[in-house]
DNA sequence: TTCCCTTGGAGAGTGCCACTATCTAACCAT
DNA sequence: ATGGTTAGATAGTGGCACTCTCCAAGGGAA
């Protein structure tokens, strides 16, 4: 198919595609003549991954363009496209280690990660993983306002967390090709977010509703 | 204190300051003179609110200007005004009524819900929620991309959903004020979710690595 | 009193990002 | 041949979160 028709059939505006081509988040079309690219249903899938991405989820054109670029990383083993994509993903940069409220932060958070057994890796260690420099970036603004953030007030939160991690792994093993168990990783663990904390919000309404309200 | 003195004991430049006044989110420095005015801790406090809420957060600067207005707002009870200020978060759109996905999306959505015994509040119908309509928006990517999010894949999610809600508001009720509760509510909503995320992307990790790396 | 530095306030300007519009040369259908 | 598409490149747009520049009014030191 023509540029057009993908167009048409994603729903996305073909500047937007050709932008998307541009930036890299699309592989060219099979060039026909000079004038003329066809377009597979591959490059159609694709374009809706990247809208999701970026729309849902929220994620920056440059570091989806970083993400897909490790789904096709031949080079890497599974695991490593993994964990180069999630850590694209956009993270808080290295706290100040002057603040004390950072320090503090760290503390807790390291309490909470050795109290659950989690382990370091030894090729990635999680001490430098954006993840975790985005949690302390949270645990210490919370700390700077004074709301409660200590290792025992994190833990419940860390439990229901790993609840999610095996829901989502579940449902990345259901799928057979490595490649496939690779992009349904990166899109579940993207897409998965907005729905996570808008069932936290209706839940939230609800269990609210079920103390305060009386009827 | 004066400006200068808020900004060195915030860490937020004085411009910055001088232009979170002039949007509202911030209220007016008490006026000494013609070019003078003083801001006390309540300001201090309020600016690291607004710094994390746009920060950590990442809630846009007019949106935080509306949260901050409800709870701000004495016409309002305080479960009004937590209603307002979650809802000038920013969601998805309501959805388009003649895409197949987004109407799939729905009856998934409305079945977990009801399958959970979730109430639609009579003055706040859940249904027009802001956060449902980034669940659907959320959902029906998923669906369009051919990724499982059926009820029963959801329900383990709304699950672990329902047992953060009950330690959020497990937090809110150790304060004693209602409008620290709701400022509590606020801030815990908001800067709890990067702490969720985070929290899960490093459980994944974990349950990644006990599933797939045999030392 | 005079000089000068600082302050609060207002408007314009900046940089970044995600597009989007315009242009051009090539191509295809008629 | 010719009118409408198309791919690709370049420049422009609009929104957002600041940030810079200017100004008149204080206030402190000499």
């Amino acid at each position: 198919m023509r540029l057009a028709e993908l167009s048409e059939r994603s729903g996305v505006a073909p500047a937007t595609i050709k932008y998307y081509l541009r930036e890299g988040l699309l592989p060219p079309g099979h060039r026909v003549t000079a004038t003329q690219a066809d377009y597979d249903t591959a490059h159609l899938q694709r374009l809706k991954l990247v809208r999701a991405l970026i729309q849902v989820g929220r994620v920056p054109v440059a570091a989806a363009k970083e993400v897909l670029a490790a789904l096709e990383d031949d080079s890497l083993d599974h695991h490593s496209q993994l964990g180069v994509a999630v850590e694209a993903l956009p993270n808080a940069p290295e706290p100040d280690p002057a603040d004390p409220h950072a320090r503090a932060a760290r503390a807790s958070v390291d309490a909470l990660v050795d109290g659950l057994g989690w382990q370091y890796g030894s090729s990635d260690p999680q001490g430098s993983s954006g993840a975790y420099r985005t949690l302390l970036a949270a645990v210490t603004a919370l700390a700077r306002l004074g709301y409660p953030c200590s290792t025992e007030e994190l833990a419940p939160y860390a439990a229901a967390a790993a609840q999610v991690a095996v829901t989502d792994l579940d449902l990345v093993e259901r799928y057979d090709a490595p490649a496939e168990q690779v992009e349904a990783a990166v899109a579940l663990t993207v897409l998965y977010e907005p729905v996570l904390l808008s069932l936290r919000r209706l839940a939230q309404a609800q269990e609210s509703a079920r103390r305060f309200v009386r009827p």
